[in-house]
DNA sequence: CACGATTGCTATACTATATAGCAGTCTAGC
DNA sequence: GCTAGACTGCTATATAGTATAGCAATCGTG
């Protein structure tokens, strides 16, 4: 049989390693959210519009990093499904705000966040446990070239 | 202007800020590995089978995590390369070997992929980044519930 | 030896992401 | 004020990655 978790050099890179944590952690909360029939970018839009009443389409896909171009269905279907409003604050800008169903909805979506999130970080050892966000923070940020 | 990255709720989700910055990373290391014209999950392909050689294609797939129904193009796109080939080690499955050309081009990819490597870990903190990989270690595996 | 598991494969579909271009709109500098 | 350039939402389209179902041939084990 193949050891292929011992052989295997690819698990000394951090950014395989990296890659497959974020897909096997993506997975496994997209599984969650089934139940809600949300997806995981539903769910951080639902969030980033409750912090931030009206923001505008565009400025909310700069911040999720979604391209203007695919913020148009996204956008649409949740508008389609209710749980998120725009409003025209231009001629030009929509601004997003959650319904009511939306805020309903966002409640049960950040339970099973929670869940995930709490999922994840049991599995990291304890004494590690307080340097897992400032390390991942300082792995995405691309300031330093 | 949006302060978003001060008040965004999401960075204070491990799960979040682990798939911002994988797909990050992921985005940049593509793009090194570009004028190779290779993508990431080649790489992982040839540094597998050059650290076990004639492993079969379906053991490979299951190390990278990648579908069999998916693997056969993939394979298929590299052999056509010459970058590998295929051997038949009984009449249902195919070993997978390096060619010349397949491990002149791993030298190269190598060498990229360390840059990569390289350039994520710098952004850690020197006092953190012993921590990298134990942390994203933990944070892949799912033996935990 | 027969049965269940495995392998490679086809076909297909869906999600996520990316680019180019367009018309209408806004805004900053002259 | 006007205009040049930037911005917004949008359509259309393309690609990468991933997922499932099913098939025929083959293998290994009880």
């Amino acid at each position: 049989m193949l050891r292929a978790r011992a052989s295997d050099p690819l698990l000394k890179l951090p950014g395989y390693v990296l890659r497959r944590a974020s897909a096997a952690a993506l997975a496994e909360l997209n599984q969650r959210l089934a139940r809600l029939n949300l997806r995981h970018a539903d769910v951080a839009m639902l969030m980033l519009i409750e912090s931030s009443p009206g923001i505008t389409q565009s400025q909310a896909g700069r911040v999720l990093d979604i391209q203007r171009a695919n913020m148009v269905p996204f956008v649409a279907r949740l508008e389609g499904r209710g749980v998120l409003q725009r409003r025209q604050v231009d001629r030009r800008s929509q601004a997003l705000d959650l319904t009511r169903r939306g805020r309903v909805l966002l409640v049960r979506a950040r339970r099973v966040v929670a869940a995930h999130e709490a999922a994840l970080l049991r599995r990291v050892p304890d004494k590690l446990r307080p340097m897992v966000l400032p390390i991942l923070m300082a792995l995405w940020n691309r300031d330093r070239p």
